[in-house]
DNA sequence: GCATTAACACGTA
DNA sequence: TACGTGTTAATGC
């Protein structure tokens, strides 16, 4: 199953995108018409099958990579101690600038959950629009700034010991809409997937999300969640 | 008590 | 058919 292949799906089957798909790349659409053509351009696009990696521990980076449908998880699984999830990776999300600012190897994996599209700009590419597009280090800021409150957030949630608060937290963390964008209200995850990033069992997940459900949070559907008041989860992941 | 695993029926893609 | 969901029973800390 663990295949010695260094390279991920983009470096041996990669495609052009799409337009639909340039069209759901958010930061894309704020850079200057020149910048866009060129970057659409250079953009790589490759389906990841469910367990392949992304990301190794270890392995410097040659992408900025993004989430264009499915779903990842970032853990710290491969080398030693017990398997953690540090989060979900939904789509729209985009990951990794901190290791390519940094010129460092990675220090995380990330893998697909199920069968994903991911989309990867390359660091020459990245490293240019830093140099020179303002839109695009606007992006980054954002982003970076926006990140950082997540990553507490989730050391809160690594802290809870009330499960039903802990599938609440992480939901609210998923359904970010600036750092997920392309999540909207349907986020398409089972309750195993969940109970995976969580460290919950399937069972209490469900559990979980029918209570959720019960005071009108959310809806489940099948195959997925739907957020029906994303200020209230929001409030309800504060109150403690 | 509370969460987990195992097992099963049932519905959906 | 394969997978996801909802539920119950037995087990463990």
């Amino acid at each position: 199953m663990a295949e010695a292949a260094a390279v991920t799906p983009l470096h041996r089957r990669a495609r052009h995108a799409t337009p639909a798909e340039l069209a759901d790349i958010v930061w894309l659409q704020t850079l200057e018409p020149a910048d866009r053509d060129r970057v659409a351009e250079e953009l790589q696009v490759a389906e990841a099958h469910p367990g392949e990696l992304l990301c190794r521990i270890g392995r410097t980076p040659s992408y900025w990579l993004g989430v264009v449908s499915g779903l990842l998880k970032m853990n710290n699984d491969s080398s030693v101690g017990a398997p953690v999830t540090f989060t979900g990776i939904p789509p729209g999300a985009w990951f990794g600038e901190g290791t390519l600012l940094k010129h460092e190897a990675y220090r995380y994996n990330v893998q697909a959950l199920r069968k994903s599209t991911v989309a990867g700009l390359p660091m020459a590419s990245f490293h240019r629009l830093l140099d020179n597009s303002i839109p695009f280090n606007r992006f980054v800021m954002r982003q970076l700034n926006e990140r950082l409150g997540q990553f507490i957030a989730a050391r809160e949630i690594d802290r809870l010991n009330d499960p039903d608060l802990r599938v609440a937290r992480s939901l609210a963390a998923l359904f970010h809409p600036v750092l997920y964008p392309g999540v909207g209200s349907l986020l398409r995850i089972t309750q195993q997937e969940l109970g995976m990033l969580v460290g919950l069992s399937r069972q209490r997940v469900n559990e979980a999300l029918h209570t959720l459900q019960r005071s009108g949070l959310i809806r489940i559907e099948y195959g997925g969640v739907r957020v029906l008041d994303l200020d209230g989860l929001q409030r309800q992941v504060f109150h403690s």
